[in-house]
DNA sequence: CGTAATGTTGATGATTATCAAGCCACGTGG
DNA sequence: CCACGTGGCTTGATAATCATCAACATTACG
């Protein structure tokens, strides 16, 4: 199926860095495949030497490490509007596989048409690359989350985290917002049992500060969370650098 | 101090991602500044809008992030060669300090002369997106170590992939190398206390895979060792995408 | 209505942090 | 040369945290 991209996606790609007209123009221009997958699908296998880059429409998915034992570690969680797959443009193997946490819907494009874009329009490789960088930042972040929070402020930060980057896709609004993952998901994303996020989620929800039944969050005192969680979201915010 | 970046540096850079004789050129003859750093020293400040970008040339310097209660946490080490500074050229802002894990030397260039550089050499700004792509598959890796392996194979891991890369820098060969961390470093670096650190280290070295004495690692058995800490190295191994 | 997936609970033992102290190597000043 | 201070390493004891196992409850769904 060979489908444009969504205007309303274009729209908030474009939030963070904005595109010139031509950029733009040139960018919904290729040639997107859409593609949906079911919860648990995988979107993008481990080690593979990919060919196209995806960009998520609809749901949440997330990179993922295998380990010999069975064991398993997301390394990063993506919301809608997010380029999940760019560092495959630039490096040759991917060193993670993407798996989708829900059913979700995505948007391909080959790696020789953003090539070409890239060449034509120069400015995008820098925001590409910015783009990259900032997926950085995130990882470093969680990686403070793990060496240095327990698992409740751990817990918290992602909540924090996700209502900012949802809220930015438009997908969260009035400190609510709906996360349809797992407890299990949760404590291969957190490096935790399911038993114990099971319990660092009810202390969590104790604090009053939120609450997560099923898959709808709501987030009753934003300013406590924050602190709470130790939340900075300055690492949020980062934009590319013009000149 | 102005002075010319080494050629063995150059050479070293050029190590992963062939650099065209031109590219090398004009690369070897930006406007380096040398400068020399203390033990612990703070070489880019958290927060910091950096105006140039650093290659590290000697000793080690590790990316932090300090907590409100005075904890802190290493989300990467650096070895001589390592561009550590690069996705400054792209975002606006650092979402972390560097500091000096030992007294080590660093090489500056404005991001100006660096921009100047891009803009005549394209396929420099798609080398610099790689590397940053790269130490994005660190990152991702020692998320993986933080949540899902014990401190032992944590630390083994950490043995692995410091003698590959520095290996690749030329300060590693026959399993040896020079390692003048402190415990309390690989402390913050694994996300563990100090004591725990210790008997970790203890327990690791009662294996009999590997040595640590004073600043001296000696690996005696690699197969086991990898094995044990559960190193896949293809992460490091990822190359540009050329076309 | 049955079945599987998800969420929850209690009990137990292993892991890890914390506190407090001592040890050792090294450099500095008397 | 020795006293002394400092920083890094090591140890023991204790309590908090966390994983694991084995249920059971609840929900989603065919």
């Amino acid at each position: 199926m060979e489908s444009a991209i969504p205007a309303s996606l274009l729209a908030m790609l474009d939030r963070r860095d904005a595109m010139s007209p031509a950029e733009r123009q040139a960018f919904a221009g290729l040639p997107w495949r859409l593609q949906s997958f079911q919860d648990g699908a995988e979107i993008v296998p481990e080690g593979h030497r990919p060919t196209e880059s995806c960009v998520l429409l609809r749901g949440f998915t997330a990179n993922v490490r295998y380990l010999a034992n069975g064991d398993r570690q997301l390394t990063a969680i993506h919301v809608p509007g997010d380029f999940f797959d760019l560092h495959g443009l630039f490096l040759k193997v991917l060193d993670h596989g993407v798996v989708a946490l829900t059913e979700c819907q995505v948007a391909m494009v080959k790696h020789e048409h953003l090539k070409r874009l890239a060449a034509d329009h120069l400015r995008l490789v820098s925001m590409f690359a910015a783009s990259i960088a900032r997926e950085g930042a995130l990882q470093r972040t969680w990686i403070v989350c793990m060496g240095r929070k327990d698992p409740v402020r751990r817990i918290a930060h992602l909540v924090c985290e996700m209502y900012r980057r949802l809220e930015r896709a438009g997908g969260a609004r009035d400190f609510q917002f709906e996360f349809p993952v797992t407890q299990a998901e949760i404590a291969d994303l957190a490096g935790l049992s399911v038993v114990h996020t099971n319990r660092a989620l009810q202390e969590l929800r104790a604090t009053g500060l939120m609450s997560w039944q099923g898959a709808e969050i709501r987030i009753s005192n934003w300013a406590s969370l924050v602190a709470f969680a130790g939340f900075d979201e300055t690492y949020l915010g980062l934009q590319l650098d013009e000149q």
